[in-house]
DNA sequence: TCTCGTGCGTGATGGAAATCACGCAATGCT
DNA sequence: AGCATTGCGTGATTTCCATCACGCACGAGA
């Protein structure tokens, strides 16, 4: 178990491209050279990052696609830079010396990956690898420094950034600190899920892209108990499952679960 | 114990004095005027922080002195500004509704409290609490937001205090996502407050000023396990334990116990 | 078409730790 | 002094879940 995932985490580290091979594998997702203004601009950052700011971004930022799979920062590496998340999805993750994986967060588009070992000057606290094809732009650490040294809504949406990041490790903390049962566990985790779901005929409905393995390293249990919590839900008729898609029937029983 | 536990936490609340109220209440502690900057220099903000930052910052700041057991920060509450921590240590923490309580981490002189609600403009994450009589500087939203805008060096300070917060959450998560038993949770967390301990005849000596029942909150146990496992410990010549002087005999067995 | 790898479904079993339920010492309050 | 509160020490029981050990489905590649 400890081994097969090695080989999904590790393995594909060999295909990494250097962040000047610009653009060389598209693996189906269209080479944008300004991605990171116009990301940036489509999510969280419109209000606080100026004009001037994200054309400098752009000049210092490179665009790179990845296959799934990828590991694009491993843990305790000296950071050459940060990563601007522009198409894709990728987990955060920390592992120890027996194997076990624990993953912090998914991140979405509009991320900034890597930041802390480089505002710190630390090393890398998490591994980040993709789930599906992505494309991430990388800024250089000396780059990076000066940009937000000279463009002050720059150091205040690192921060905002930062806080984000914390905000989602103090909502893990309490999820697995604060929770009973794997089934809370789940059911929380189910719950947050939801709110990025679309409502349809009375069931939300949600793209589960992850194995029942990643669930687990999500709430901090083994597989198997995630495939019988699920099954059991199932068999309860609060959750449905057919392929990827999640369908939630009843939202009060995943609340209770969740402990209301 | 939910019970007793909130009358500790939320019954000093009614102490809790405004921060116009500036040292009413020593409570043995000097009053400091000027306690921000000196603890800023003191600690860790000394490169990066100027002179003329640090002289406006203690224009907008207000020392004030809490008694022990006081409830600085409530979670959920909207903020009405910062807390510099100049003097004693504070606990923050997260409770869930039956009374569960998770301690984050304890917090020590020169850390900035209530960081990531004013950044962000959302709620108060954690409820921070005074472990000891303690003297904290409270700035208002408005004077810190104008602050970091107008000193760049003040808002690269605070994206490294939120790097910080954020390396400290994830020390966390490892540490109770990435283990296997209490035991090993109990061995890491003596081995990082040992650390700050001093060497005396070959073994580390250090104080431990919480209670059982916060060392549980602080690793996610019951007070139960934390008491039998120092007994044992103790049966084993691991540890030695004489009233709040904790001894570190055998660190070898510490960090073996630890994951080593 | 036949493996092989990967992910899911399930049973049996053991063990670590939560829970419950005490007693006992130290401290503070009136 | 007497009483309440708080923190520590311990036993008995129980519950939940990790672990081990399978079988089975499905897609990919030879």
């Amino acid at each position: 178990m400890a081994t097969s995932h090695f080989a999904t985490a590790v393995a594909p580290a060999r295909f990494q491209p250097l962040p000047h091979m610009q653009a060389i594998t598209p693996y189906g997702l269209p080479v944008e050279d300004n991605c990171v203004s116009s990301v940036l601009r489509e999510h969280h950052a419109s209000a606080t990052l100026s004009q001037p700011t994200l054309e400098s971004l752009d000049r210092i930022a490179h665009a790179t696609t990845y296959p799934a799979g990828s590991v694009v920062l491993v843990e305790g590496q000296t950071p050459r830079g940060v990563f601007l998340l522009c198409h894709g999805r990728v987990k955060l993750m920390s592992t120890n010396r027996d194997g076990k994986t624990f993953i912090m967060k998914i991140a979405q588009p509009g991320e900034i990956l890597g930041l802390h070992a480089v505002v710190t000057g630390g090393t890398q606290e998490l591994t980040v690898e993709t789930l599906q094809p992505s494309q991430l732009a990388f800024i250089s650490r000396a780059d990076f420094l000066l940009f937000i040294k000279q463009h002050g809504d720059a150091c205040l949406h690192v921060a905002q950034q930062l806080s984000s990041d914390c905000h989602s490790a103090y909502e893990v903390i309490r999820s697995i600190g604060l929770s009973q049962s794997v089934k809370e566990k789940l059911a929380r985790l189910l719950l947050h899920w939801s709110e990025a779901g679309h409502m349809s005929q009375g069931a939300i409905r949600l793209t589960l892209a992850l194995t029942h393995e990643e669930v687990a390293q999500l709430i901090g249990a083994t597989r198997e108990t995630v495939t019988r919590i699920l099954g059991e839900l199932k068999r309860q008729r609060v959750l449905e499952l057919k392929g990827a898609t999640l369908l939630i029937r009843n939202m009060a029983a995943l609340e209770r679960l969740a402990q209301g």
